[in-house]
This record gives C-alpha cells, structure tokens and sequence, in this order.
DNA sequence: AAGCGTAATGTTATAATATAACATCTTTTC
DNA sequence: GAAAAGATGTTATATTATAACATTACGCTT
C-alpha cells in the first residue's frame, strides 16, 4: 500500500519549468480567490521567486532580485511576504537551509516531507499520510500529540545517486 | 511491535537534572577516551551548558555564560566546539529552534527525532528504527538514497498536554 | 464619492545567528 | 626538542531575521 501523493517533483528529462511556474502561479491565484486573500503584487512577485527553481531559494537573494525592481525593497518587504506565503501554505520553508520553496498544493501547513539532493540541490515535497501516521503514533505513545510535523531528509534524488 | 529507544526523556517530577547532566558528561568522557579524540576544557564547558536544561540552547546563550568565565570567548569558541560536538554526536541541533540539545548516547549522527514540547520547551529524542525505516522505503519507492534524515516534531509534551 | 477602519507597504535601525581569515599557542609524534 | 597537527585567540564580517513607527492603499459604509 503507498498512497502517498507527491506534492513536488524533482523534474525530469524534458521538465518545463515556465510551465511548472505558470501552474503554480495560478493555483496561487485561485487559493487566495477562494480564500478571500490578497496576492498583491509583491506578494506575487515573491512567490514567483520563489518558485524560479527547484532548488529552495534564500530570502535576502529573492531581496537582491526585488531590489532591481522596486526601489522601496528591504528584509521586511520579503519576509512579510514570505509569511504571508508560508501561513498559507503557498511555500515551505526549509529549515536545515534557511530556504523557500514553493508548494504546488496549498492547504497543509501543519507536515511536510521534504526530500533534498545534496548534489543539485533540488527538493521534492512529498504527502504521506502513513508516515504522519506512524510518527503520530510514535508520540501519542509517549503521550505526546503533534501540532505540526516537519521531515526533512537528505541525500541523492535518482538522477544525481552516486553510480553503484 | 515497538522497539524505539527513547534517547532523552522529557523530565519526570522529581527529575533531578544534576545526575543527568553528570551523567551525560561521564557518557561524554567516556565516549572521547574510546575514540582517541580530545574533550577539551572549553569542549566539555560547552557540552555542560548545553545539558543545563532540557531544554534547547542557544549558542549565544552559551556565549554569554563562556563569557563570564573566561575573557577570550567569541563566537568562534562556541561554534567550534559546538562543531566539534556536532560531529561527535554529543549535541544535535533543533533545526527549527537554531538552538542545540545533549544527546545522551553519542554515536548516530545521520537520524534523529525530536519532539518539542511548545508550552515547556522540553524536547525528547527519540531513536526508532521503525520510522527511520518507513522514511527510507518511502524515499527509495521514488528513487531517492537517504544520507541524512531529520524529524522534528512540535506539540505538547505530557505533562502540558492541554485539558481536554 | 467622502470618510473610516483595516491591511499592506515604506523606512530606518538593529537583533540574532554564523563564518572567514589569519595569528598564536598547545599537544602529540618522531 | 623540533616539526606537524590540532586547538584556541582575535578581529572582522557575512547571513538571516525582526522591531518599531510612518505612510499609503484598499474595501466598506453611508
């Protein structure tokens, strides 16, 4: 049984990242319809960034970028941004990088698995409700509940495992 | 089945945390003898105040407390030993804290799960090899080699389980 | 459309976390 | 005891993130 679903690839062969960012982009657009939010023009203009590769971006070089666009550009411009993003599931942040990267289905912002490629440095997302599961119930068994689970893992995605 | 070791407990009521920071330290001593590698004076400073609480602290809190006790210290000193702890498996670092724990049984260094309590701020570790299992397999299942993997968990511990 | 309240952004400053680079001192080894 | 390796001292700076307050834009009510 794998009923895992996979929030985000690591792309393959022929990957269209312009389509990749598009889709996100629009996705974007539509949660925050729906949700009655705002995804103003920074805020969108951040996401886009973000979203800009595969590889989890930093803040301060999303700032670089903003600031060749918009004088009025500093941390706090981004960082609000970014939160904005993250309290609605629009990106994750990597926290054994410091890093963004966008999440191509908004909505859980309470676990994510995140699986990094040391060698280029891309980041698939993946949403397994048996590993939440289990990890639930390895805390329950400590009497411990769970607001909010983070995995992260790294080592070698397919195209980049050392040859064996 | 259930065959996980509980690495670092969260603290009972009548915890007496004296015997487990000499413990801890003894464990350290110990582990340093066996594998020909130095435990210095700063080394095992640092380690102690790491173990001050259950915890996790921060480097510059660390700092502060070096400080006091002797005119060189800066953040070099605690990053180095810190490192130096890092590698050896007597600390792990809270990711998504930037704040670091003892590790009461040195030695694995590539898997960890901790479970932070966000009322306390006590965190355990936990060593299942279970779940270290299930995280591998769902890896693999998309082609991905693990080297690393790291589990942080938020929510409330037992004691500050929230009435319900 | 004017006015009001809220949300978003602008702006300046600074806090918090971490590393680079090179000098000096200490320990181990031969 | 001299050389090599390891650890620490020292100064400077890079990186990541937030505080605090001013101003502007937006969305709603009348």
């Amino acid at each position: 049984m794998n009923n895992a679903k996979i929030l985000r690839e690591f792309p393959k062969g022929k990957h269209k990242h312009s389509a990749c960012i598009n889709d996100a982009m629009k996705t974007a657009e539509a949660t925050c319809q729906e949700r009655g939010i705002r995804l103003t023009a920074i805020r969108r203009r951040v996401l886009e960034l973000v979203w800009a590769s595969h590889e989890p971006v930093k803040a301060y070089d999303v700032l670089d970028t903003l600031r060749s666009e918009r004088d009025s550009a500093a941390p706090p411009t981004v960082y609000r941004a970014l939160e904005f993003l993250l309290d609605e599931g629009l990106v994750h942040k990597i926290e054994s990088l410091n890093a963004y990267i966008g999440c191509g289905e908004p909505g859980h912002t309470d676990a994510g698995q995140f699986l990094i490629c040391s060698d280029c440095g891309d980041v698939a997302e993946l949403d397994d409700p048996e590993l939440v599961k289990m990890i639930a119930e390895k805390a329950s068994q400590i009497g411990f509940s769970i607001e909010q689970q983070l995995v992260e893992v790294t080592g070698f995605c397919a195209q980049c495992a050392p040859a064996s």
